[in-house]
RNA sequence: GUGCCCGUAGCUCAAUUGGAUAGAGCACCGGCCUUCUAAGCCGGGGGUUGCGGGUUCGAUUCCUGCCGGGCACGCCA
């Protein structure tokens, strides 16, 4: 029964509406009434439109309308008053006890004040980042973990039972190639001259795999040079083909010198690899409830079974040697192949067999974070779902534009040819984890990021995530000066809370759950950093004009606690994003 | 060339998914600490929402044509 007071409002006098609507216009009983809260404090505490919606419909001006849905509104405790304006608007004016209630809801509720019940309790699963471990995360990265993250706790507020998980692409080439890059490191360590790939792994963590390798196993998978080197194909300098399939052919080579030695640097490397990002993410605020492999999709023969699901379907066809995937048959601009010529199945029957085993585990909705470089993809994974039965709607897939440095005003280059990408940790460890999480999440994530390093790091007034960290902090102090404790407030009268300024944080509060519910619907989490920062501007406004430690107990009691609601809200709100709430700073 | 995304104050961004007079922060100008943290507050100037049409009571939002920017278009992952 505890839900929220805002919902409880807005259902309360949608209700009010509904009654009167029938009554003057059975005709339009079928409309859906919305009740919506106004910019304008003139303009009431909620308004609705129902009047200019049915207006057309019963042929009478929307004026007229809502003068007989006034005549006809129920009786309220919380309504004090009901106005007409603009071109049919019908404003509703609160009584104080209406935006009072929510102090002692916020209370009595604490953590679990903002929590909702939109989700139904359907199970969802988020899964982000997922970068492949072939080197360290990169700022990029981050913009998708602290999306991913934050988006996965507004979720679970609302309701939903979440899953949090890790894609890992432990299968293909490019892990092929990582396994190369640190086999050739080694090789070097051990005195072999083995020229290093052009279109190897260039990053100093590749020694660092070499190294950690050769602890391990000492010598013992190295190789004369000229059995590693003998005729593998040359690459010239600039021919990319060449280039490419010298590298195949090493490949080939190591693995038929190695045997299954290789496999064995295969899984140490990328064991480690995912220790670092694991690491990295943990320090982050970011956790998973599972890293699911790419290759155990293949292993378990989860991807011979999703293809055979097709097959069966009458949707693979087979052409120029080649398995493809009828997906134009489900809205995709051109067919795809899933197993090539060589017999070497494509990422995307990888990634067929994976979002077919998602749905397969019972979520109801599949979210997939993206970078927004992949939007060519989303069709083409919906279109394999349909084929596969299912509905393509169930999968959503919210795509994270791109990030960009900026330091003194200047953009920071990066690279990944040349290496030069700056690391999340190092972000991190310059940003501190507070700031990036919030800055990360302070924009809608299909914007491109400007993110400004200055500015985050600054401890200034100009930096936002300090501003509603220290509001909450204030309230720590003022508590502290106070002594008393915390936990009587729930039952202060709350009569003395009547100012301007208290109505409007009052209502703010009473706005929490929808604004949780919001970005839990718009995939938004980044709707909470900007409540979060109009909380803490209304509250230090009120702050600075307000003495909380009077003489008169009833309104000094009656303040602290709503200093403590609003703490409460700016707590919860900020564990949301994954940013912390000192009590002191 | 085709498809998707974007264009809002000098800068960085919002705008309750079609609502009322488009809002914040930064920057700029002017005020407030003998009082619970000035990492704060108060006031001021700043706009043809890229441009032109259309849809309707009403458009930053939806449709369309241009202009400008980004991304994607592989039997790579």
């Amino acid at each position: 029964m505890s839900s929220t007071a805002s919902l409880d409002l807005k259902s309360h006098l949608a209700g009010l509406f509904e009654t009167a609507l029938k009554l003057v216009a059975p005709e339009a009983r079928g409309t859906s009434v919305t009740v919506e809260r106004p910019k304008q404090t003139s303009h009431g505490d909620y308004a609705s439109n129902v009047a200019m919606q049915v207006a057309k419909q019963v042929r009478r001006n929307p004026r007229e309308v809502a003068t007989a849905l006034i005549a006809q509104l129920p009786d309220s405790p919380w309504v004090e008053r009901v106005e007409i304006a603009g071109a049919g608007f019908i404003n509703v004016f609160l009584r104080p006890t209406a935006k009072q209630d929510v102090v002692r809801r916020v209370l009595t509720e604490g953590a679990a004040f903002g929590r909702g019940t939109f989700g139904l309790n359907r199970k969802v699963q988020v899964e982000f980042v997922s970068a492949n471990p072939t080197g360290p995360l990169h700022v990029g990265h981050g913009r998708g973990a602290a999306y991913g993250a934050s988006l996965a706790n507004v979720l679970e507020a609302a309701g939903f039972d979440v899953a949090r998980e890790y894609y890992v692409n432990d299968a293909g080439r490019q892990m092929d190639i990582l396994c190369i890059s640190v086999w050739v490191r080694y090789l070097e360590m051990c005195g072999e001259d083995v020229p290093f790939p052009p279109n190897g792994y260039q990053g100093d963590y590749v020694r660092t795999r070499a190294t950690e390798l050769k602890a391990i196993d000492g010598g013992r998978l190295s190789r004369p040079a000229r059995e590693v080197l003998d005729g593998l194909p040359a690459a010239p300098e600039g021919d990319e083909a060449a280039v490419e399939a010298r590298m195949d052919a090493l490949i080939e080579r190591a693995r038929t010198l190695l045997g299954p030695a290789f496999e064995h640097l295969s899984r140490i490397v990328l064991d480690r690899q995912l220790d670092g990002i694991r690491d990295v993410l943990t320090r982050f605020g970011v956790t998973f409830d599972m890293w699911y492999s790419e290759r155990s999709l293949y292993d378990s023969g989860r991807v011979a079974e999703a293809l055979a699901a097709l097959d069966a379907a009458g949707h693979l066809y087979t052409q120029d040697g080649a398995r493809w995937f009828r997906s134009t048959a489900f809205g995709d601009d051109k067919d795809r192949v899933v197993q090539r010529e060589n017999g070497l199945y494509t990422y995307f029957a990888s990634d067929i067999a994976y979002h077919h085993d998602k749905l397969q585990r019972g979520f109801e909705l599949v979210i997939d974070v993206w970078g927004a470089d992949h939007h060519g993809y989303i069709p083409r994974v919906k279109a394999a779902i349909a084929a596969l039965g299912c509905d393509p709607a169930q999968l959503q897939v919210p795509l994270i534009q791109l990030v960009a440095l900026y330091r003194g005003g200047e953009q920071v280059r990066m690279g990944k040819r040349s290496g030069s990408y700056v690391t999340l940790e190092e972000l991190m460890d310059e940003v501190g984890v507070d700031a990036t999480r919030y800055f990360y999440l302070a924009r809608k994530s299909d914007q491109h990021l400007d993110f400004d390093l200055d500015l985050a790091k600054s401890q200034s007034n100009d930096n936002p995530v300090y501003y509603i960290q220290y509001a909450h902090a204030r309230v720590a102090s003022v508590l502290q000066q106070w002594g008393g404790d915390p936990g009587d407030l729930a039952g202060a009268d709350l009569a003395p809370l009547d100012s301007p300024a208290e109505m409007q944080i009052m209502q703010r509060l009473i706005d929490f759950p929808d604004a949780v519910e919001a970005a839990a619907r718009d995939l938004a989490p980044h709707g909470i950093a900007f409540y979060l920062k109009e909380l803490a501007a209304e509250f230090h406004s009120y702050y600075n004009g307000t003495r909380f430690l009077v003489d008169e107990e009833t309104v000094k009691l009656a303040r602290l606690a709503l200093a403590v609601a609003v703490q409460r809200v700016l707590k919860n709100g900020l564990a949301l994003l994954g940013v912390s709430a000192p009590e002191k700073m």
